[in-house]
This record gives structure tokens, C-alpha cells and sequence, in this order.
DNA sequence: CATCTAATTAGACGTCTGTCAATATAGAGG
DNA sequence: CCTCTATATTGACAGACGTCTAATTAGATG
């Protein structure tokens, strides 16, 4: 039963980084995915469920990938679940961890190098 | 005369985080440049250096934005550098930053949604 | 060369972060 | 209901990080 917290207000939020500079708000809402990702477990987390096949991966099939106790690992989906990048749902004995597609496609789209821009 | 630093070895990373898990020597290299954007100050700085006019900014066109210390812009500013995301140039008097456009459209790559991939 | 401004470096300080061991909660199965 | 496994929470601690002031370096200019 992982709480699923803010799935932050991606909203307005942006134009590539290359066309207009950031408002304070808008680096502050981007900055807290771009810290979920700041980590070199986070990010084999995140890729590693991303890439799963159907789409979800159990905590279970994670785990054993890093030489890093269960609570460690644990809190690290957490702070990728209270990014809004992945969303977690139990069944049965176990919780099966999926992405967020839109958000990673959103980050995408704000770090693409516009040069066939609409200007 | 800042120093340019590492200009980190983005050689063949990566895949999209949906195709494949990341190795844990990916991971690391990509949690670099993720931790250099992790804070609102640094990416503010990075799209108003990559927005800017002429590609290229001043660092006394920046520090007008924040509330900080010239030190403390300073300090973010050498993070990017050493995170191989922008370059400083000295001409006379004042410096001039730019981005590496290619580090950006690579993470932008990585985090692209390869829906209608090739497999 | 003395001095002024732009920018960086050095050092200090409080806060945030990653990790672990210990404990708690959830569901499955005797 | 007791116990076993899977996952999460709590609390502690060391190290990293963001900020500042003070001092330094680089170039311009009298």
C-alpha cells in the first residue's frame, strides 16, 4: 500500500530549456524529478522497471540487483513514487511497480534541443 | 578561466530507460548529469544560458536573477561546467557560458518513451 | 603600478541524503 | 491464531550539498 503522493502539477511545465529560461516555480517543480533521478540506484530502478517486460516489476525482481539492504532499496522507490515518476500497487504478497510514462516524456520533451523550432 | 573538467564519457550511453535496464557504470555516469540539474538555481542558470541570445551568456546577465551571492552562482555555475553540460569562456573582463547541446539531446534521448521502437 | 570591477576559490556552517539495523505492517498458509 | 515471507517505516549516523563571508585572481584603465 505505497501512498501515492503529489504526482507533481507537471502542468505548464515547459518549453525546452534551449527556447525560454525558467521561471523559479517551474525549476523548482522540474528540479525535484531531476533530483529523483540523481542517483545511480534510483536511475537502475527507474530503468529497470521501465524496461520490464509487461510493463511492471515486482520489488522482488529488484532487489537482488544491488548489494544494498531492502530498507535501502525501499526508500529509494519511495522517492521515486513521491517524484510522481512510478506508482506502486500491491497485490497479494507483493508490489508490483510501474512507470509514468508521461512524466518521463515530458522531461524528455523540456530537454530536446529545438532547432527546427516553430520560431 | 574556468576550468573545463571531465566532459563525461556519454560514449555509449544509453539506451531508452523503457528498452533496457541501465548497468550500474550507466547509471553512475547518468546520475551525474542528474545531480548537476537537481537544483532550481542550476537549471534556471542552464536555460537562461541555453535560451539566451547568441547562445551564450554572460555570467553578469545571470546573477541579476537570484537573490544569491556571486560566489554561490559561481558555484552552480562550476557544477554544470564539471558535469560537462556547459562551457565558460573568458573574453576580457567578463566570462561567457554556453551549453553542450549534444549532453542535453542525449539525456533527452534516454528518457524518450520509444513507443514505436524498432523491436 | 595602483586601483577598480568581474569572477572564482577557500573555508565554515547548517541542512539534506543515503545507508543500515531494528521494528512494524500486510497478506498467505498452516 | 501463529508464523513465515515481502515490503515499509523509524531512528541513527556519516558524508554530501547549498549558502555565506572573506580572500584571491584576471583583466581594464587611469
Amino acid at each position: 500500500m505505497p501512498k501515492e503522493l503529489p504526482l507533481v502539477a507537471m502542468d505548464a511545465c515547459c518549453a525546452p530549456l534551449t527556447r525560454d529560461p525558467l521561471t523559479a516555480d517551474q525549476a523548482v517543480e522540474l528540479s525535484r524529478l531531476f533530483k529523483a533521478m540523481a542517483d545511480p540506484v534510483r536511475l537502475r530502478l527507474l530503468s529497470m522497471i521501465a524496461s520490464h517486460a509487461g510493463g511492471e516489476a515486482c520489488v522482488c525482481d529488484l532487489t537482488g540487483a544491488f548489494e544494498l539492504s531492502a530498507p535501502t532499496i525501499s526508500h529509494h522507490l519511495k522517492v521515486l513514487r513521491e517524484s510522481g515518476l512510478i506508482t506502486g500497487e500491491r497485490r497479494g504478497t507483493w508490489v508490483y511497480y510501474r512507470v509514468h510514462p508521461e512524466v518521463l516524456a515530458r522531461l524528455s520533451a523540456v530537454l530536446v534541443s529545438d532547432v527546427g523550432a516553430t520560431a
